[in-house]
DNA sequence: TAACAATTGTCGTGTCCGCGACATTCGAAA
DNA sequence: TTTCGAATGTCGCGGACACGACAATTGTTA
């Protein structure tokens, strides 16, 4: 395994990049790197110690409901941040965060983050940007899930995720996750079948090619004119 | 109309009660009363002043898509407060608030906002706090949706609004907003006949009566068992 | 009180989805 | 390479929902 270059990963995340110089650096000093193999990195129950960036691999925020079905929040492409509203307010957290094979996240406790922030309010309004924007994304799906048809949920995640961690290729963007459709079916919150069958429209329609845990989008333009379709069900 | 009793109806909001002393009576000298009717408080994509208290009537905070869709997110009742993440960060809002019939708002503008933090943390950390409630809680609705059957999303819905707004009277517990089935429907996600049919199978069960724009629960532990039953589908 | 607008109740049709079942294909490990 | 478990492709059935249509009811306003 390479070593890592922690900030080179970290500098993809929008925000980190925003940070002050003097900020960024404290925090890539304070934090540490940690390693976890397909474990429960933390439980939703859990009381936080500190916030958390992925550093390589993939980690799974999800929730689990008291029925015991599983849904997904999203996955954490390298790079991106969680764990921060445990943080912030040292109250549980709000969902579970789970390693699916090796990963390699970036760890900055609860007494490292107190002193990154060292009791200066500007340093501690930057995580709240974080928070506020993660706040705007949950409540963009809120609204999203209420009144789009699972087609164009489906479409909002690949757009998502093509930009996130998608590979562009000659004849279009592969998302290369080892996401199995039964993944995809609990972030749309529809059956193993269904999505199916809705990768299938996009292959027939030309829009989309998909390959085992692999999706290769070939017209990114195609898909977010599903998503302004003004017809709400239907495709 | 009678004058408003601005402290009770804030320390109603469980955050605000638990607010020091010191910190809660400079955020009610620096706030201004505002009244609207039936109007557009702000919209989603207007940059924040400030932050708002719910004082008396109703507002709805909700989403306008792309297509003209709408999406409510809630509905905010005396003493809920809205617009936090836009003060907190300076950018947008994260949706529109609409006042419906008279409302009466606590505005506590941005520049107020900062008087009252004074560049103190633990003053600033306090409002952080009521973010992070706000992003758990629509973590938990993204989950909810994503997982539960229209009938289970209504239930919690019911369940949420008549603790927040129910009043409690001989048989029950009685919602009595001015909410239309349609309301329902769109905090729901399905269609209006969808509604009536579920409300129909409430009725059917004794669970609760329904009135023209007020809703009754005779028995909140059956809507509560509604949400634990495992049966994915299915009444 | 009367007239009107808005809300609610109820059809019926067509479509989509959940779910069980099973064959097929892929990939990892021996 | 062989073998086996996991993931995927595909049916079919039944149920739930969207949507249009229209009657019945309630609220509101003149």
């Amino acid at each position: 395994m390479g070593k890592l270059d922690v900030e080179g990963v970290l500098a993809k995340n929008s925000w980190f990049a925003s940070l002050p110089a003097e900020l960024s650096e404290s925090i890539l000093h304070a934090g540490r790197i940690r390693h976890f193999e397909s474990a429960l990195i933390y439980a939703a129950d859990d009381t936080a110690d500190g916030l958390f960036a992925l550093l390589s691999g993939q980690i799974r925020l999800m929730r689990t409901s008291a029925t015991g079905q599983l849904s997904f929040l999203a996955i954490a492409s390298p790079g991106a941040w969680f764990g921060l509203s445990g943080a912030l307010d040292g109250r549980p957290h709000a969902y579970d965060a789970i390693a699916i094979g090796q990963t390699a996240v970036f760890h900055l406790s609860q007494e490292k983050l107190t002193q990154v922030i060292g009791g200066d309010i500007d340093h501690y309004a930057a995580f709240v940007r974080l928070l506020c924007h993660h706040y705007r994304v949950a409540v963009e799906y809120v609204a999203a899930l209420r009144t789009h048809p699972p087609i164009q949920v489906l479409a909002h995640e690949l757009i998502r995720m093509a930009g996130r961690h998608g590979q562009p290729i000659e004849d279009g963007v592969r998302i290369d996750l080892r996401l199995s459709q039964e993944d995809w079916a609990a972030m749309v919150g529809v059956g193993r079948q269904t999505i199916n069958r809705l990768l299938k429209k996009l292959e027939e329609k030309g829009i989309a090619s998909v390959n085992y845990a692999s999706i290769t989008i070939h017209r990114m333009d195609a898909l977010e004119s599903l998503l302004a379709n003004k017809s709400v069900h239907g495709i």
